[in-house]
DNA sequence: TGGAGATTTGGAATGATTCTAAGCCTTGGC
DNA sequence: GCCAAGGCTTAGAATCATTCCAAATCTCCA
């Protein structure tokens, strides 16, 4: 089996009590929180661990690619954090909340982009377009 | 002809100097500029408009659906604006700027999008979907 | 086991945005 | 055209999220 040790050693990053309580908490939660929600859930666990770790930790992981980072939605506010690293689309509330779409629509909705026209893009604009990023937004009702 | 006042009535803002020289300075660049950016450009034309008075009216003109705001690609740093409001897929790079993708180009990735797939969505999570917003995220090459 | 260097920490600092309260300006009614 | 009512603008203070700092601690490899 894969520890987190193993986990965070792949990706060059030192394995510290501090990331395995973090790490595991985002792993568990499908709710994207946000820094300082995070810093509450671990709160029980780790009383000492600070605000400052969680963000130094945060950082580290999405600059490892081991996590994603996801901006406010609402332009103000602070971002939020995804465990989950595969292509998925999310769908984002009137109130900054970020909710991932369910497996088999997401995957369904991202197949209807061709890679073709991705290609044609990179072609025209020069740059290498690492992903493609959906987000479906949410209308009051 | 329609003139900034009109489009200002129409979606209920008042027509002041500053909302005419902001919308201006706004809709001439496709460079998405942050509020202070845009401080900056109307300087010569109005030195004494505050930056109070372009986050104001920036969040006015969003609120009013005049312009869009577009959050930090970065998760912190400043929002950008668009006075572009056409549904259209946006390029990010990796130091936060944000460009528009051909007209074409962005057509045609928007059409591939199903309706139909949207439909199923708004069924499936009881909420109503404004629009679809994608960006290509670049990564340097 | 030792030590180099990465990580953690509380608090200070920064950056972006929002709030406040006072004065000014726009608008609609006359 | 003139006048209120209320929206808009303004500088500066306040807030919020995030980053920086420097000292203490921990991790990992030799």
């Amino acid at each position: 089996m894969t520890t987190y040790r193993d986990i965070f050693t792949r990706h060059g990053l030192r394995c510290t009590r501090q990331r395995e309580t973090l790490y595991a908490a985002l792993k568990v939660t499908k709710s994207h929180p946000t820094a300082e929600e995070l810093h509450d859930r671990v709160r029980d666990q780790d009383a000492g661990l600070s605000l400052a770790t969680v963000y130094n930790t945060l950082d580290a992981f999405t600059a490892a690619g081991l996590i994603r980072r996801l901006p406010s939605t609402l332009g103000s506010g602070p971002c939020r954090y995804d465990a989950d690293t595969h292509e998925h689309v999310h769908l984002t509330t009137p109130d900054g909340r970020i909710m991932d779409v369910p497996d088999d629509l997401s995957e369904r909705f991202l197949d209807q982009l061709s890679d073709e026209l991705v290609a044609e893009l990179e072609r025209r604009t020069g740059m290498r377009i690492g992903r493609v990023s959906v987000q479906l937004v949410t209308e009051s009702r």
